[in-house]
DNA sequence: TCGATCTATGACACCGATGTCATAATACGA
DNA sequence: TCGTATTATGACATCGGTGTCATAGATCGA
């Protein structure tokens, strides 16, 4: 590989006029610069990373850390797959700002934390953001001469900032608008009981009702689903939820479920029962996991949970961070995705 | 941060000496190594990989880049998610061997590349790992100082070194374990035409059938998929496949889809035609995405598409061109996945 | 007992950039 | 026309490690 000496004796100048022209940090002759310029092309120079890190101490790398940090033992989900939307995120602010993003996954080990955060303070990294699989409590380890952290899609106890789903806000939104056209026996099946989601969702419905004037049943929210690791059990709650709901007395013209997947499980059940949706019964979901949002017939509703911007915000946060230095009051961000509105609702009663 | 001299001096030797211990590699006194360490641990020492990069040239880093490195216009899918398995595979052999992994993504604007291309440079990665969408041929840009490259998901015609999924084998093993269990006329609703594993998959369906003595009757084929950007033009596609099939004087006993994605709108169709799953029909898919194939009910059997193990053999692959350095002959290696047996495919004419 | 060998350690230069300071050449104002 | 400010450039040290070579002591076989 080249280097700044090799280029500065093609051009017949001192290495530091060489690294004026590339930093454009004092003024350099418009003759001088060409023929530096020409030099720099053609032996194909690229300035070295490591040495400038080593004079100025900035890496211009960011960690980034995903896989096990939670707390929970096991996932409510076959999870990981919309990390990648954050990486995206992350990754496009980053590169936007100059940065480079080194990247590390616990494969599910927590114990790995520890041994990736040292790899990445080697490497100098000048901060370290955190994704969570899932909208959860974490505990981050010892920073280890990391100065900035953040949180994607998590929070901890200690106030280290975080971006987080607005799963209440979501919820909200989406009961607003099914009351809106009509809807007032909605059913919410929801996600396990203790979820930070599921708290905050239902909180949403709720709220929605209240604001509209309704009465809130109780019957019409379940739990659809466990954080059993046997799919037996899962399905199991998740039948129950549904046969409970449509054997009320006044059963519900839409369901909520508490995201796409049990969506997807509702179609097949209705169906079997001979259920048309939405005809018969409206269906909506959440996280507008576009693969089966857009798959289903009808293509589902479902309220968008905003992983590409969050993971765009973590990285805006951090690099707020890295500039201003000072240690500026935690924050927490809630960052709230759109209501999908696709064909399997429609307001209740109605035949297409 | 600490430096080695600062561990030399509270150690009370010289640098040279606390830079044997870290690397073991001359003799250092029982008394001499504890006092080092001791030092070191004290001062939370974390030696500098820029530091080390400069001397030796050898980074450590290796790059990855994901998103569109493809030539076709656009993904015959909402892509993008398979790419983590890939990421995680790549990162976990990479770990191991002490590389660390900067990664990249072009956010689906293939110009972004040479950009990458140099920040990766400067970084000195000592090799990239291109990630392609789907099994597809790719154009990569000029290394530009890069000496090792891979392709993960993906072939050019330069001989580049590459992992692909072996397609061909995955159709024929789930083919001959249909034909095994008695099923004679199996449907097979394709990809769109002209993709690479469409091409391949065929082909397994077909030599499964030739191997089993069993003429193919080129009706059951057919597309089910387009290259369309319009979801009703795929949509219909998809439904004129179904109702062909269903419609021949002898109909099939099992559909085997292009991807789960596929099997999952059948599911849906079949049973708005009263028909049962698997009782009436079998059918399978492609792919083994856990959240469709576990999820739906009753559970997908499909081909696992081995993306985690695609991504460790690119790593290991490109981890053995670093080491042997002379360019060995170009490889192409083909990873297949199982065939994961699940409940949606039972012998013809069998009713549970 | 003495040269040969080995062990443990340090001095010093160097990797490739860039900050600091010095200086030659040029421009400018009185 | 001369002193001062400005422009353009280079010499040199430095960042934090490690390779090379030198050297003081210890060990050992004859």
């Amino acid at each position: 590989m080249a280097t700044i000496y090799d280029v500065a004796k093609s051009a017949g100048v001192s290495p530091k006029t060489v690294s004026r022209v590339l930093n454009r940090d004092a003024p350099v002759s418009e003759a001088t610069r060409t023929a530096v310029e020409a030099a720099m092309a053609e032996l194909g120079y690229v300035p070295s990373h490591a040495a400038r890190t080593m004079r100025s101490s900035k890496s211009g790398l960011v960690g980034l850390i995903s896989g096990a940090i939670s707390e929970a033992e096991t996932s409510p989900e076959q999870s990981g797959l919309p990390e990648i939307y954050i990486f995206q995120g992350v990754q496009k602010v980053l590169r936007a700002a100059g940065k480079t993003l080194l990247i590390a996954d616990t494969g599910g080990d927590a114990d790995n934390i520890p041994s990736l955060v040292r790899t990445f303070a080697e490497h100098q990294v000048e901060g370290l953001v955190y994704v969570a699989a899932y909208h959860q409590p974490v505990t981050l380890p010892e920073p280890q001469g990391i100065r900035h952290m953040v949180i994607a899609n998590g929070f901890d106890a200690e106030g280290t900032p975080c971006v987080v789903p607005d799963d209440y806000a979501g919820q909200k939104a989406l009961t607003e608008r099914l009351i809106e056209i009509g809807h007032r026996r909605i059913a919410y099946l929801t996600l396990p009981d203790g979820l930070v989601a599921t708290r905050e969702r239902t909180q949403g419905y709720i709220d929605a009702h209240t604001a509209a004037g309704l009465e809130v049943d109780p019957k019409l929210i379940r739990p659809a689903d466990s954080l059993s690791t046997s799919p037996e059990d899962r399905r199991s709650v998740m039948k129950y939820a549904l046969d409970s709901v449509l054997a009320l007395d006044k059963p519900p013209s839409v369901i909520c479920a508490g995201n796409d997947r049990l969506a997807l499980q509702f179609y097949g059940r209705l169906r079997s029962r001979g259920l048309r949706v939405p005809e018969d019964i409206s269906i909506a979901g959440y996280d507008d996991y576009r693969l089966i949002s857009e798959t289903l017939y009808p293509p589902l509703t479902t309220v968008e949970l905003p992983y590409h911007q969050m993971g765009c915000r973590a990285a805006e946060l951090l690099l707020k961070r890295l500039s201003d230095d000072q240690q500026s009051e935690a924050a927490t961000e809630r960052v709230s995705g759109d209501v999908k509105w696709r064909d399997s609702v429609i307001p209740p009663g109605l035949t297409r």
